[in-house]
DNA sequence: GATAATGATAAGATTTTCCAATGGCTGCTC
DNA sequence: GAGCAGCCATTGGAAAATCTTATCATTATC
C-alpha cells in the first residue's frame, strides 16, 4: 500500500478550505486534474470517503473533519521543521508573514515595514490584517508567523511578547473643547461611536465605560477608527481612538481631544507566536524592533 | 525547490537512530544508495549538513540534532493521522504495539494476548517487554501505540487508565516459615534481594524498606523476579515479589510466603497511552479488558 | 433544452525514485 | 605496506509516480 504523502495532505487541506476543487488547485499552483487524484489516492489509502461530492458542493465528511484536523497538526509541524531550517541560517529571511489588528496596522506597519525591512535585507513581508480572533487562528494553523495584537489573549499554545502600553483618548467635536472631561458614567449617556463588532479596540472601550455587551444600546458603528473621527467632526456623537491613532486620523478632522484623568484607560499592544515556533530567537528580535517605534510614537 | 517529504523524514530518524546508512537502509527495507539519496536530497532542500560522515562513523550535526527533534514531531503526527483513519474503520485492527514492564510481563501477558486476540481478530499484536523509562519514550515518538506500567507516570503528554492494585508479599527461605513477618525496620537489616538497577518494582520495595537509593548496601541483584526466587530457594536471603507473580515463581522454588499486614505495600499497575493518540476509545476497551484479567489473577 | 460550471477520466510526457553494480576511501591485519 | 573488509558515494538504467492538456459526464440555471 502506498503510503501518506505531505502533499497530499497539503491538498486536502486546501481543498477543505476552499471547498472547490478547481479553486484549491488554483491554490496550489497545480491543475485540477492532478488534484483530484490526489485526493482520490488519499482516499484510496485511508480507505474513506474523505471529501462528499454533492452535486453543486464540496463538502468533507465527519471522518474528513478529523482527518483535515489532525492533518493540519502534521503540516503545521512541517511548517516549523521548515522554520527550524531558516533559524539556523543566520538572521531573518525568506517569507515573513505579519498579522496586525485593524487599529494598530496603519499607525505602527509602515514604520515597521521600513525598519524590519532595513534590518533584515533578505525578508520576504507578508502582512495581514485582520481582527484578533482570525489572527489567532492563523496563527495557530501556521498560516501567519506572528501577530500584533492587543494583550492578553490567553491561548495555551501562543508566546505573549508585550510591547507596549497605550492610552485612550476621547474625540469630541470642537464645541465640547471647553467642557469638562466626562467620567465613564457620563460617557454611558452619550452616544458613542465604535467600530462594529469583532474589533477588540470595541470592547476594550466598552469595558471603560463599563456597558455589558448584552446591553441594547443604540451606539452608531464605523468600520475604521478614521470613519469614526470623521463622523465625530460631523457631529454625531463622541469616540475613543487610541492614543497612536491621533496624529493621523485627527489631523483633517474637526473635532477636539481630551486625555482621561486616571485611571487612565489603556491597553497593551504586544506580538504573539506559537510557542513551538523555532524562529522564537527572531522574532523576539522583530519585536524588540516594533517595541522601539511604538514607544517613539506614542510618547 | 523540491519539498520535504515524509519518506525523507522517516529515512533521516531511521539514520539518526542506527548512525549507518546500511543498517539504517535495511530498517526502512529499501537499498543503501536509496537512503544515502534521500538524505543527500533533503540537506540539498534545506542547505545545510544535517549529517556528518566521519571515516568510521555517522554523526548528526548540531542543526541535524534540532532537525531530528522536530522532524519526530512530525511523524508522531502523521502516526496519529493514520490511527484516527484506523479508529474510524470499526473494531481495533492491524498493527498494535504494547509494552509491559518485565515485573508484570511473564503473568499478565500470556492472557492478555490471548483476550484481546479473541475480542479483536484482525489485531497484530506486537509486545515490547522493557523498563518503564525506555517504554515511556517509545510511546512518546510514537514507537509504541500503549504500554502497561505501574503508575504514576506524571507525563504531561500521557494519559494514564488505572487497571489494578497489586500487593507484594515476602518470599524467604521455607525454613523461616515459621518466623514473624518483618517490620520494614527488620527487612533493611536483612539481605533484601532486588531487581537490578532500572527496574521500577526494585524502587518500590527500596521504598518500602525505606531505604534511600543513594544509601550504600549491600544487595544481590537479579535480573527477574523468577531468578530472586531462585535465589531466596537457596538461602541467600529474602525478597518482595508482587502478588501477581506468586503462582508462577514459586511453586517450583523451596520457599514460604507471607503477607504483610496493613500498611501492605502495593502498586498500582496501569496502561499508558499519548493523550493525543486517535486511538483512545479503542484503547480504553483494552485497558478494559486487561483490568478484568488482572483483577482475576489478582485474587 | 441549450449553456455554463464542475469534477472525473484518459493519454502522454516528465520527473522522481529505486535497485544493482561499481568506485573510492579508510582503517585493520598479517 | 599490501591486501582486505567495511562503508558510503556515484552511475546507469528501469520502473513508478506525478503532472499537464484535452476531453467527457453530470447537473444546475436560464
Amino acid at each position: 500500500m502506498a503510503a501518506l504523502t505531505i502533499k497530499q495532505l497539503r491538498y486536502l487541506d486546501a481543498l477543505a478550505r476552499h471547498q472547490h476543487f478547481g479553486q484549491a488547485a488554483d491554490a496550489c499552483s497545480i491543475s485540477q486534474p492532478a488534484l483530484s487524484l490526489q485526493i482520490k489516492e488519499l482516499e484510496a489509502i485511508t480507505g474513506t470517503a474523505l471529501v462528499e461530492r454533492g452535486p453543486r458542493t464540496v463538502r468533507l465528511t465527519r471522518i474528513g473533519e478529523d482527518f483535515v484536523r489532525k492533518a493540519r497538526q502534521v503540516l503545521v509541524a512541517v511548517d516549523e521543521l521548515e522554520d527550524l531550517v531558516r533559524a539556523a541560517h543566520g538572521p531573518l529571511a525568506g517569507r515573513f508573514r505579519l498579522g496586525v489588528i485593524p487599529t494598530v496596522a496603519p499607525y505602527l506597519l509602515p514604520s515597521t515595514i521600513a525598519a524590519l525591512s532595513e534590518r533584515f535585507p533578505d525578508i520576504e513581508l507578508e502582512v495581514r490584517e485582520s481582527v484578533t480572533k482570525s489572527l489567532v487562528a492563523d496563527l495557530l494553523e501556521s498560516r501567519l508567523d506572528a501577530a500584533i495584537v492587543a494583550l492578553p489573549i490567553s491561548e495555551q499554545a501562543l508566546r505573549e511578547f508585550a510591547l507596549f502600553k497605550e492610552d485612550f483618548v476621547l474625540v469630541r467635536p470642537s464645541s465640547d473643547a471647553e467642557k469638562p472631561v466626562p467620567s465613564p458614567d457620563m460617557l454611558r449617556t452619550m452616544r458613542l461611536l465604535l467600530l462594529e463588532e469583532g474589533h477588540c479596540f470595541r470592547d476594550q472601550a466598552l469595558s471603560f465605560c463599563e456597558i455589558k455587551k448584552t446591553q441594547p444600546r443604540q451606539l452608531m458603528e464605523g468600520s475604521s477608527l478614521s470613519t469614526l473621527v470623521q463622523m465625530v467632526g460631523a457631529g454625531m456623537g463622541v469616540t475613543l481612538i487610541p492614543e497612536m491613532a491621533l496624529n493621523l486620523e485627527t489631523r483633517s478632522a474637526d473635532v477636539s481631544i481630551a486625555r482621561f484623568p486616571s485611571p487612565t484607560p489603556s491597553r497593551t499592544i504586544g506580538m504573539i507566536w506559537r510557542k513551538s515556533n523555532p524562529l522564537a530567537d527572531h522574532l523576539m528580535q522583530v519585536g524588540a524592533i516594533v517595541r522601539g517605534l511604538g514607544n517613539r510614537k506614542n510618547r
